[in-house]
Parts: structure tokens; sequence; C-alpha cells
DNA sequence: CTTGAACCTGACGTAACGGGAGGTCGTAGC
DNA sequence: GCTACGACCTCCCGTTACGTCAGGTTCAAG
């Protein structure tokens, strides 16, 4: 179509870098990699660009406007001109990506906003209860992945807001007629004890799903008391220890009735 | 509250990480940077964590979840504990930076969209047709500010799809019959000649907002033909010598009707 | 011929680790 | 007591896309 470039004008790497709105620095990186070298070279060794070598800039500014990384510009650029079908292959791959990357982000402002209503908000909790809040997320997070928390999640949406309250408050109830039992020695097969356990399992129900799902949020979640019971039990309202026990409690409670 | 941490377990930098989901080497950078050092370590130089290690290894695991670098959170984690306005700062800013991040994703999404589309799309453009596109992207990025770029894109949702498709139909019309008059040199002070120069103005203002934001997106409109002419040119279905004889007859089209 | 701007080639720094080399420690089994 | 093997130690290089010197050469104007 055109010549090669053996006429037209000639850029020297300041006024290429201007013309582009990119730095000199950025084209020494480019020649480095290989990605843009200039057509020509003067006798001294400055760099000469041609036409064809501003127009493939403007290729490669643009595939970097998109997001592209340069290794994958190569990659698109260095084949045959016309293969337009690896260009859309590379687009759709990058779509998704930067897709992905988008709920992440979302989940993650959705995040900071509880955080910061949480320490903006009426509750209003010292910085001990903040940080806590913060080592909970931790264990909340490696010992439930990613598909199981979004499980939870689900569970705790369908419940709404008021649900998530009750069940909370139902809890606390148990968890203080429970205590009492613990210390009084009430035994494991005593009625009104099993009566409460049932009503704990239930409660737990609600926030796991049916089937082979809510069995795999449900061990994890033992797992995460199991290895984490001293720093769950520390943002509790009651001691650790005696959570513990009531724990250990509630396991002798079940195996009464599975026997 | 707790001694100072003189009792209670250890852990081996392996086991504080299987415990915590990190890896050890991650933990040896932690340490190399001062971020979290073993509260201990044995006569052999092994590693022994303390479990306000733990609860600090949760908090940073924690914030690096929420995106906060770990300088950040080095300046968060080391000012006293009670220090609960910083954190705020530090989560609103995160916030405010991660808001910025998402819009600009949705941005590049949406274009990606716009490509894909174009690729896809009954159009089906030839690979020539695609790369000037791409090469068309960065000339218009470069000669248009960010803020200049917004202000044409909501002219263009202004006039709609259909609208910005009849400006198009109008635009080749005035340029087919402008150039038959710089073809034969009909003079500058031709009232027809005059009247389609009125006609393409009217046309370019309605891309350009009133007042002095539509006179900075008219200069840089113009700063970009006059700095890629030939590049623009050859994306337009007539002759790039041709489009810039057309422009300067217009600026003496112009310049007749000042005087 | 001078001088200041533009250009050249290295080389180091960035963030948050990953991965490997080469050596030491600890303990379980023989 | 010896050996093996896993866990641990301390460097050190590599990653992305350049920014930022440093020290030296070339260009263009006066």
């Amino acid at each position: 179509m055109t010549g090669r470039d053996d006429t037209g004008r000639r850029w020297s790497i300041g006024e290429l870098a201007r013309a582009t709105g990119t730095t000199v620095r950025a084209l020494h990186h480019y020649d480095g990699i290989g990605l843009l070298r200039a057509g020509e070279r003067t006798s001294s060794g400055h760099r000469r660009y041609t036409e064809g070598d501003l127009r493939r800039l403007y290729r490669i500014r643009a595939l970097r406007g998109l997001g592209l990384s340069l290794e994958e510009i190569a990659g698109v650029l260095a084949g045959s001109a016309d293969d337009l079908a690896a260009m859309r292959d590379l687009l759709t791959a990058q779509l998704r990506g930067l897709a992905a990357q988008a709920v992440r982000l979302d989940q993650l402002i959705e995040r900071l906003h509880g955080l910061l209503d949480q320490i903006d908000g009426a509750s209003m909790p010292g910085p001990d209860q903040f940080l806590t809040t913060l080592e909970m997320i931790s264990v909340f997070e490696t010992s439930f992945s990613g598909e199981e928390r979004e499980q939870l999640a689900q569970r705790r949406a369908a419940l709404g807001p008021a649900g998530v309250e009750a069940a909370r408050a139902e809890w606390a109830e148990l968890v203080v007629e429970l205590l009492r039992h613990v210390q009084h020695g009430t035994p494991t097969d005593d009625p009104a004890v099993r009566a409460l356990a049932g009503r704990w399992d239930a409660l737990a129900d609600r926030f796991h799903p049916a089937g082979a799902d809510g069995e795999r949020t449900r061990t994890a979640a033992r797992r995460m008391w199991d290895e984490n019971s001293g720093e769950l039990g520390r943002s509790l309202p009651w001691p650790a220890d005696q959570m513990r026990a009531l724990v250990d409690y509630l396991d002798r409670v079940r195996a009464g009735l599975d026997a």
C-alpha cells in the first residue's frame, strides 16, 4: 500500500513523545523490550521514527488504554495485520477480566461501607471492639472459601436484616439459658436441655443452605470454632472459656440424642 | 489487659502461615519490612510467634483484604490502639480511591463493549479499518483532556444515536459539495460557498457546548486536525490531501466572512 | 566556538511477594 | 550414634511499566 517508509516525515524521540502524549523514557522502554524500535538511526545513534512507527505507537497506546499488558499488545500486533480474530479474542478476554475485577471492587466498596457504618454508627464501638472485628474478618475469610462465604451471604440476605437481628436475639437468649444449665450441671439428657439444643441447631440451620452445600458451610463453621475458639470467644459478651464449655456441653447433648 | 505474652501458645512460622492462610514467604517479608516481627526467637534463630503476633497478623490480613498497602497498614497499626479516628480516615480515603477506580473500570468496560460491537457488528470492518479506529482513539485521547472528552460524550448522548447519524450524513453531503467547489476553484466569497461554510460551522456547533467550554473543545478539535490531519484523513472516505485542501479552503471562506 | 537543550546508554527503585540456592536445625527411625 | 527428611534460616534474583538520576555525546543556535 504505502512504500516501506523510505519517504515521509521523521520524528526524533522527543518529538514523538510530545506528539503522542508519552514520555521519552517510555519509548526507550518500548525499544528495549522490542515492542517499538525506531525504524532508523542517525549516524550518531539518535533514533529516527518513521510514519509507520508513529502509527504503531498509536495502536500501542490505544491498547494500553484498554488495560492490556505490553506483552499482550506485542503478541497481537505481531500477528499478521488481518488477524482480527486474535484481536477479538484478546479484547473479549480482557473484558471478562475487567468485569471480574469490577465485581470484586464492588464487593470491597460494600465491605468498606459496612465497616465505616460500624465506626460511625450509633453503636460507636470502642477501638478494641473494632480491632476485634478486623480479626474476625480474617478468621472468617480463612475458614470459609469464597464460595461458602457467598452462600452464607445469600442466606443472610434472604433472612433480611430483621431476620438476622431476630436470630441474634434468640441466640443470645439460648446462650444465657444454656450457660445456666452448664453451671448447674444439668445432665445432658435432660428434656429441657435437649429442647434448647434443638432450638440451637434449628437456628443454625437458618444460615446454612439445605443439602451438601449446607453441610460444607456447617463443617467450615465448626472448623472455624475449633481452631479459633479463643479468638471468637473474645468477641462475645460472655467469657471465652464459658463459651467453650457451652459448645462442649452441646456436643454431649447431641451425642446423647444420636445414641 | 493480657500479660506481655510471656505465657500462652507459641507458633512456628509454618504453623502461623497455615493457621492464617498466608505463606511463609509473606511472613518473612513482613518481618523484613518490620510490619510483623516474631516476638521471640529460639536459640537457633527460628521465629516463635506469640498470641499477640497472631492477632496483629489477623488485623494485617483483614486490612490487606480491604486493598490497603502494607505501608498504610503499618501506619495505622503503629498508632496507639485507641486511634479509631485515624483508622476511619484511612478507610474513608480508601473508599474514595476504590470508588474512583470503579468509575474508571466501568468506563473501560463500556469502551471494550463498544469496540467488540464494532468488530462483531453488521458493519464488520476490515482489519485495517479496525486498526485505524485504534489509532484514532489515541489521537482523540491525546488531543482532548479527560474533561473535554466527557463534555463531547455528553453532547453526543444528548443528540442520541439518530442525531449523530444525521449529523454524519449531513457532514458527508457538505464534504462532497465543498470538494466540488474546491476543485472548481469557486471563489471564497461566493454566496453558495458561504452558505455551505455556515452549515458546516452550525453542524460543528451541535457537538460543542455553548460558552467557554465549547471554545475549549473547539480549540482542541482544531489542534487535533492540525497535528494529525494525515492520520485523520486516512480514516475518511476521501483522500487525505483533498481533505486538507478542503479545510484550508474553509478557513479562507471564514476569513472572508470575518473581514 | 560556545552553550544549553536534546539525546545516548546503563543502572537502581518501585509493591508485595514468588521461587530458588545453599546451609542449618530437629526429630524419627534404624 | 547415624542418617534421612522436613522445616527452618538467610541472601538474592525476578516480576510490571516505567520514573529518576548519572555521566557522557550530539545538535542547533548564536
